[in-house]
DNA sequence: TCTGGGGTCCTAGGACCC
DNA sequence: TCTGGGGTCCTAGGACCC
């Protein structure tokens, strides 16, 4: 490795609201937005959607009126389809690239300096016509000496702002540059400052990047500590943030809303045993076993009536990945938590330090055979090879229940295009 | 009527040890 | 009467990210 590494970040374009594009091209330059669970949140927003002053994150029925008034196209999420689009985005990168880091679904940060290329400019301008050609989703793309900056040239990049971008690239590596733009970058627009760092340092009289960059190191690492200081080393130009190779998931959770209230323990145990399913799969598809159970269950925060909510966690003596196991654990939790009269509106489950299953620590004192869990592990894996050829919940655990009430909404779905070729029959 | 889901890292404070 | 100092580990909670 170079010692002055070049980051680039890619980040695709209204990531959700350009993949239901794709397979609908009717709604190109229309404003679309797509749904949370239950079609609650706005999650994601084209940026004709934006410009009708839609904003992110906001409940649906508060922006339902002006939503139908404008003829704006209205999705629920289809994690699936966007997963399959993500993954066919990395893939394609990864053939253009040689050392990358996913970050999240819709972005990821790779190195320019190891590669032997002459403009930087160029090459990424490639990348993102290629991207577009293929797969028809859109990306901007932000270069500089640092993660941190990289994203400000991305943030650059997206918006077109000071016409810095071309082709949708943003350059960020001259000094002079950063200079010129850095007072103009507000303190909440810079990666890892949030609304309470912001706050701490507003009372101080820092209010832009350059401010920030320029301000004395030990006032800044008393204020915000270690994190704070790597930012303010990173908006230097010094390098604090490597690519990072992707680390199997430490704790993976499993939690949703209800679609209605739910009162009853049978309908919890329900919700319960789908999501240590869901969970499970995740944490057996990346070949680890947990050493902690964690379930809550919890009243909606936004109802006027009386609040509840709890959680509790078991530790297990030897880690497990038995879906079995952990199902008849949860329910056990669930007993000494559940409270008759409550309105609940969400539960979750959480598989906590996950450990590689080819590492564990048996128990000294016991005998660590049982005959019991190496059957469930032959009916484990065979209802995950059943399931897999046949489709999702071919067959489960009767403990999941079959009409399932609580079950989320997702009234606008669109077509598992890309994953289901009986729905890629419904392309319009 | 109607308000998402899934992660990581850091810190402070308590328990415990010598 | 009078109650140390230093270290580790664990946990809960906060902050932040997409």
């Amino acid at each position: 490795m170079s010692n002055s590494p070049i980051f680039a970040l890619i980040d695709c374009n209204n990531f959700y609201a350009s993949c239901e594009r794709v397979f609908q091209p009717k709604l190109t330059n229309k404003p679309v937005v797509v749904l949370s669970n239950n079609d609650g949140c706005i999650i994601a927003r084209s940026n004709e959607a934006k410009a009708l002053g839609i904003e992110m994150g906001a409940p649906f029925f508060k922006f339902r009126q002006l939503i139908e008034k404008n003829q704006v196209a209205v999705f629920s999420s289809n994690y699936t389809f966007y997963g399959d689009m993500s993954n066919r985005v990395m893939k394609s990168l990864q053939m253009m690239v040689s050392d990358m880091e996913i970050y999240s679904i819709d972005e990821a940060f790779f190195r320019l300096d190891t590669m032997a290329i002459n403009c930087y400019q160029e090459f990424c301008s490639d990348i993102r016509f290629k991207i577009n050609k293929w797969l028809g989703i859109p990306t901007s793309i932000g270069i500089a000496p640092t993660k941190t900056l990289a994203k400000i040239a991305n943030h650059l990049a997206k918006k077109n702002l000071h016409n810095l971008a071309k082709n949708s690239v943003v350059d960020f590596c001259d000094k002079k540059l950063q200079e010129q733009i850095l007072p103009q970058i507000a303190l909440k627009d810079i990666w890892g400052i949030g609304k309470g760092m912001s706050q701490s340092l507003h009372k101080i009289g820092i209010t832009n990047a350059l401010q920030l960059r320029d301000a004395c190191e030990m006032q800044i690492d008393k204020l915000l500590g270690v994190v704070g200081k790597r930012i303010v080393y990173e908006l230097r130009g010094f390098s604090c943030l490597e690519l990072e190779d992707i680390a199997p998931r430490k704790n993976i959770l499993s939690s949703k809303s209800f679609g209605k209230n739910v009162f009853e323990k049978t309908e919890l145990q329900e919700a319960l045993a789908n999501y240590v399913v869901r969970a499970c799969e995740k944490m057996r598809r990346q070949k680890t076993k947990a050493q902690a159970l964690m379930i809550y269950i919890r009243t909606s925060p936004f109802a006027s009536t009386v609040q509840y909510q709890a959680g509790l966690t078991h530790n297990f003596t030897i880690a497990t990945n038995n879906v079995q196991e952990i199902i008849a654990c949860a329910l056990q939790l669930l007993d000494k938590i559940y409270k008759k009269g409550y309105a609940y509106k969400k539960a979750g489950v959480m598989l906590l330090d996950l450990i590689d299953e080819q590492k564990m620590q048996y128990d000294l004192f016991n005998n660590n055979y049982n005959p019991q869990q190496e059957r469930n592990e032959v009916i484990q894996q065979t209802l995950e090879k059943i399931n897999h050829k046949n489709g999702q919940n071919t067959i489960f655990y009767a403990i999941q229940g079959i009409k399932r009430n609580w079950a989320m909404q997702c009234n606008q779905r669109s077509c598992q295009y890309t994953t289901n070729l009986k729905e890629l029959a419904n392309v319009s």
